[in-house]
DNA sequence: TTTAGCACTCTCATCATTAGAGTGCTAACT
DNA sequence: AGTTAGCACTCTAATGATGAGAGTGCTAAA
């Protein structure tokens, strides 16, 4: 649907003042900071009309307009002009994320407290995945007698290591057959690949050695697992209580808190490179019904391999958020791909 | 200062139904539940004697009494008997930590999961210290021909990775010469050891090699740091929500994401090796005054290394969660130190 | 020392009233 | 035909009055 000129011009003012002071706007306070040459009475009518289409409604009679869901949509859509973030606010951007410390965890950190100080939303994002990443290498840190850490690291650039206990002394014996083992059957293998199946069929063909060796095998498998799993980082939680017209923050938390559900989300649209915004009731899931959530995949490499999203109520400065995870996307997804390549 | 066993009596039934109802108890109301026999008109009669002692209050006049933070002091003190955990509740904790894997972060973040579906409070955690700890281990693994994961180990357990960018190519001779250096200079010292002065002694002692090998050496240092800091986890922060008579969660979720202060409190007191609970105002911090802080140490091979905390409303069911935080603490405490020595 | 009884206080919910904001409509104006 | 002034109308939110209910403290009797 396309409207008048005029009526998006009311349309943005009203959104852009009820986003800037929460209260619905009515005829006349809209002529006073709107430079729109009519009258009260000539606004009232095209309100009329934009309510009847559905972009605006009203609380109550008495009340001023404020912008529906379709109306925020069009907004986003059509209006807002999305001006190029502030060159002061990119160099803090990148400042920030500067020295953020190489690994894909670190990163993401860094970069949701940004995001978090920068936009009051509730910051999620998720670790890099790559379907073609194999095992790259792994190391076993000896501890004690009977004790070892493992560490593993992927060639999407993802570490994550576990402490192992062994029944039987980890003799360099020991520890030189679980590396023969490693490079033989692992390195340059996905993470998918190393199958408890595998596993077993592994520690068996080892005959006396197998019940010495397969805590550690085991260990090799819970680390691929958790090297394939993408994490999903929270941040700025408490920001969801700054807005006072919102008031099931408990709600989302939980379930932000059960991630899952985000983690899918995010990896479903992962087609799409642009940022994707969902007002409220466009969400699928109930509890962010009453929210807006905007998202955007990084890419690491040429490849989409994770996202940052931002939630708060669907009443949000897009004009400015949107630039902003924009930008901060684009810069991780440039930190991670130095650090990987060379 | 004591009080006679009907007052002691009275007191802990009006701080029981508090806890458990939210709701002031008025003498008659005290007479339903609790099965002290006389009339309501002795129970006001102790209760104003209560009043002027100092240990409940009035909200207003036709309201019922409740606890002040004396009266919760007395009860925690002497009061309350501090009952056993269920074993049942033992079982689940100890199974619930068994898989935790190791790493002294992730036991934390298992315990404080835990922790924090059972009592409903915000958790906080800190990693181990230990001013004795010294650098065990440092690997570095190469990524490519400019970048590499350096990973530190220390005696107690901590693990920490860096990725590290070198202006010049990563030659086999450069890491040669830097694991020269660090098993040299650097394994077995304590982390602060490594100041900023010492690395650039090395590295000018170097000479022709000292311009491609300093970047190494500052990710080194910066490891070493990290590996000394305590780090502070927090968790359950959204059952701050929950309690309703509670309005500043805002407010303490900010201070807790800042950390530091804590920090320092758990450090402050390390020496009292009990659990310590601290009451509204009994809070250094302003920003808890009306909460109440439980926190208890875990001691890794016999030393005290950090500590577990809950945080919640001043109503709360000291009784029940003093245990539980107890007997959790000391199970982290055996984990890792089963993990470290052997 | 304990208890019954009673006057007293204060909160909270309910209801009525009112000021104010904002609308929609009509009729006049350009 | 589009725009505007004016006005009746509607609804909210604030205010104040009223009354029920809960709980107390005190007194006098047991």
């Amino acid at each position: 649907m396309q409207l008048s000129e005029r009526k998006e011009k009311i349309l943005a003012a009203i959104i852009e003042w009820y986003i800037a002071t929460g209260e619905p706007v009515g005829s006349k306070t809209l002529l006073e900071f709107s430079r729109i040459p009519v009258s009260s009475a000539t606004v009232r009518n095209e309100m009329a009309e934009l309510s009847r289409l559905g972009f605006i409604e009203q609380p109550h009679t008495s009340a001023g307009r404020i912008p529906s869901q379709m109306g925020y949509r069009y907004y986003v859509d059509k209006l807002m002009n999305r001006y190029e973030l502030p060159i002061n606010e990119k160099r803090l951007i990148e400042a920030r994320l500067s020295d953020a410390g190489g690994e894909p965890q670190q990163i993401l950190e860094q970069a949701g407290q940004v995001l978090a100080e920068l936009t009051n939303c509730a910051v999620v994002s998720t670790t890099p995945t790559d379907e073609n990443a194999v095992i790259r290498r792994v190391e076993l840190v000896p501890l004690g007698t009977h004790t070892a850490m493992m560490v593993m690291l992927s060639s999407s650039g993802i570490l994550k290591s576990r402490v192992c206990r062994t029944d039987s002394e980890l003799t360099l014996e020991l520890i030189e057959t679980f590396y023969n083992i490693v490079s033989k059957h692992f390195i340059g293998k996905s993470a998918s690949e190393v199958s408890i199946a595998l596993i077993q069929t592994l520690a068996l063909s080892l005959g006396s050695k197998s019940l010495a060796i397969s805590p550690l095998l085991v260990t090799l498998s819970d680390l691929a697992q958790l090297t394939e799993q993408t994490q999903l980082l929270l941040q700025g939680q408490s920001n969801l209580l700054h807005h006072n017209d919102y008031p099931n923050a408990y709600e989302i938390m939980e379930f932000l808190r059960r991630g899952e559900p985000l983690t899918n989300l995010f990896a479903g649209h992962k087609a799409e490179n642009n940022t994707n915004v969902l007002i409220g009731k466009e969400n699928f899931y109930r509890e962010l019904q009453d929210s807006s959530l905007i998202y955007s995949h990084y890419s690491v490499g040429g490849k989409d391999s994770g996202a940052l999203g931002l939630i708060g109520p669907t009443r949000i400065d897009y004009a400015r958020l949107i630039p902003s995870l924009k930008y901060l996307t684009e810069i991780v997804g440039k930190i991670m791909s130095d650090t990987l390549e060379d």
